[in-house]
This record gives structure tokens, C-alpha cells and sequence, in this order.
DNA sequence: ATTTATAATTATTGATGCAAAATATTAGGC
DNA sequence: GCCTAATATTTTGCATCAATAATTATAAAT
């Protein structure tokens, strides 16, 4: 019924582009955790065929979005308070290992750029929308100037994970004042090169952001 | 040509079946880390179509076996001497820290069977292959007692990944006495119920790995 | 009335076919 | 003799089709 997004410049396969689709739709819970994924109605939906849509399933499975069950078919995959921990922990274990490489190895211009992304955190305080965006796009740039690409992914891949449950600490609007004062100290740190004091400092943030979540 | 193995007891789907069978071929080296895997080929040796086996290619793109490129199909992952040392880097953090978990969360019971495996291990050290086994069955069960189920996968993934590299410290055999002596003072920690002490001497255990490796 | 067995419907899984794109090959021109 | 262009072949990617398995519904028997 619907067109699918036109290519864009760097054409992707349409596998791809389902996978984002259908990620974006999860991510909005406009399908639930818990939930079937009706392989015909959405291929239907799309107007595509349920060849791509079932490869871009076993993706999103592989990133812990969906659970595939033996001739069942993919489910929303669930997630638990207990699962949410679990996350935390990693994260905070993987992103405050990050945050020590950047003290030691990020160049001066990188730094400038994570100031400039923490100034438009700031700036976007009063909007958790916003706010919630810029925060990620720090994040991410902090694991890729930390230069590796295996620890990237997975920071990556946790994250979406934790966009699975409602109970997300971040979502609370409370928590923002106190995440922008962290990310402070983190960013202090971090032009102050103290590496150790960098990975404290995210460490308590993600920990901060834990018990904000209990 | 060559049938597939049967069905065992809990029936897979044939796509996990063929991702099981080309991750020992690439294990093997059968196929090479770089070159490209010909799916009619494969499809025709096995004597099975190209859907299931396009998305067993897609599971293991996903755990970084292979690399998919757009228009010119699979490729099998290259590892270089960085990527290694980044591979190495993370295995280092996760399995540190679920050393540390397991220190004070594992039952008597579960220190016992950890307690068992370093005794195989020791028996085993002679066998190289037998031993590189062992030690694997070790390290995956000591996530596995840590209860993270995504640290679990994550570090099953990273160590596929290490498989792919020729230069992988672990076939040296040079390295099994220490490897050996490493563990040894690892499980001391984790009888003592020390999770600083356990921590650290994983650490230090992947340190050695590493530098033995350059 | 409840349970079991059988039949029908529904959905997943695997095979086949087709079109577009990329690579290789060959012919033609400079 | 080499470079360029056009053609042919190969291969990916998507769609359609068929078959197998599971679930649900229905009917019969105790």
C-alpha cells in the first residue's frame, strides 16, 4: 500500500531499510514487546515481499530486538527489570572503559567536538525530546573516537536494548538536571586528560542513572 | 549432493543449521578470512537453496564472522593485528568483570564445577587441542555462572571473532604452562571469594594473552 | 459435559524464478 | 599496442510459489 523511502545516495538494500523501519516502530512501541510480528501483514503493509522482511528480522534479532521462536515466527522481544540491569551494568562497564581511552588518546579537536555536543546538551535541557537525542549522539561520538569498532557496536546495540523497556531511567524527566551535571564531570575529566578520573566519573552516571531506574 | 545432518532432538531451522556449518568451515579455514563466499556454490553443495542460506549469512554478519557488501554479496571477515588487540581489550573487560561477579554470586556448588573444569584443564595440558577445548568450556561457563545473559553472548561473539585471526595467542603452545599457572591463581581468588583479587587476575591473565600475541 | 481425535485453516520455512546491477570479455578506435 | 566502449555473463536481491508444521475448530465417544 504504502511507498517504502525512496534510495538514499548511498543505496541501501531493502533488507536494510526494513530492519530501520520496523526498528523505528518498536522503538515507538506501535508494536509491543511480547508481541507477534505478522510477517504478512506488515510485508503487505510495505508493499514488499516477505523475503527481505524475514532477513531483516534475523538482523534485528541478532541485535536483541526480536526473538525468533522455531516455526513461531519473531516476537518483540521483552525485557525485564532484571534485563535492565543487566544492560546498565554493561554499558557502564563498556562506556567508562571508553571514556579512559578518550582521556588519553582523543585528539584536541575531538575533545572540542564532545564540548560542543555537551553545550548543545545543555542548551537542550528543556526539551527531554531533544534532550534525550543529543544525549545519545554524545555517547555514540564518545565510543567512536574511543576507536573501537567492536565496543562501538555493542554500546550500540545495548542501547537499543534499553529503548525496549518503559521503565527507562532516562525517560524521567527528573533525572535531567542531575545527568547534565555528570556529563559535566565527565567532560571535565576528560580535558583535565585524567583517564582514571573519566572512567569514575561515567561510572557514576550510569549508576546514578540505575538507581533513578529501581 | 551431501545431505545435511539430521534434525536433532529440538529441530532447528535449517538457517541456524547452515550457520552452524559455516562458521566450523570458516573456523577451519576453509574459508579464508577475505575471501568471498559463493552462495550458489554452497547452496548446490549442500544441496539446498539460497534463502535459508542467505540468512545464515546474515546471523553471521552479525556476529562479525562475515562482511556483508552491498551488491557483491558475503564476504568472510578479515581480522587485522588492531582489530585483535581491540578484540582483546573487550574480552578483557567482560570476562575481568564476570570473574569478579562470579568471586562473590557463584554457589558452592558452581565453584566446585569451575573447580572441575581447571582440573580437566590441567590433564588437558599436554593435548593442545583438547586444552584450547577446555579452556573454552571454562571461560563460557564462568559467564554463563556470572548470569548476564548479553555479557554471555558478547563474549561468545568477540571469541568467534579471535578464531578468525591465524596470529591468535592461544595456539601458542608455548603459552600453556603460563596460561595454565594464570588460571590456577583465577580460581585461587575465586575460592578465596575475593572479586577484586579474581578481577584482576583475569586481567592480568588477558594482559599475558595479549602481549604473548604481539 | 468433558475429553480426545480428526480435519481444516493459518503461518512459517524452504525452493524456484526473474530482473537489475556489477563484473568480465571482446571488439573497435586511436 | 593500449585504452575505451559495448556486449555478454555472472551474481545479487526481491518476488512468488509450494510444502510442512502448528494451532484451532469441530465432531464423536465415553
Amino acid at each position: 500500500m504504502s511507498a517504502l523511502p525512496s534510495a538514499s545516495l548511498a543505496p541501501r538494500a531493502l533488507y536494510v531499510e526494513v530492519a530501520e523501519l520496523l526498528r523505528q516502530r518498536i522503538f515507538k512501541r506501535e508494536l509491543e514487546p511480547g508481541s507477534w510480528i505478522d510477517e504478512l501483514k506488515i510485508a503487505q503493509a510495505y508493499g514488499i515481499s516477505r523475503t527481505p522482511l524475514r532477513e531483516a528480522l534475523k538482523v534485528l534479532a541478532a541485535e536483541g530486538l526480536v526473538t525468533m521462536k522455531v516455526r513461531r515466527g519473531a516476537y518483540v522481544t521483552e525485557v525485564s527489570e532484571a534485563d535492565l540491569a543487566d544492560v546498565y551494568h554493561l554499558l557502564s562497564l563498556l562506556e567508562s572503559d571508553a571514556a579512559g581511552a578518550v582521556a588519553t588518546k582523543a585528539s584536541a579537536e575531538q575533545l572540542k567536538e564532545l564540548q560542543a555536543l555537551h553545550m548543545e546538551l545543555e542548551k537542550a535541557a528543556k526539551n527531554r525530546e531533544r534532550f534525550f537525542a543529543v544525549n545519545e549522539r554524545f555517547h555514540m561520538r564518545l565510543l567512536e573516537i574511543a576507536g573501537n569498532r567492536w565496543q562501538g557496536q555493542m554500546v550500540a546495540d545495548l542501547r537499543k536494548v534499553m529503548k525496549l523497556n518503559r521503565h527507562n531511567s532516562l525517560l524521567k524527566s527528573g533525572r535531567i538536571a542531575e545527568s547534565l551535571a555528570e556529563h559535566r564531570t565527565v567532560m571535565d575529566a576528560l580535558e583535565a586528560r585524567d583517564a582514571a578520573a573519566a572512567t569514575q566519573r561515567m561510572q557514576e552516571h550510569f549508576r546514578n542513572g540505575l538507581e533513578a531506574a529501581a
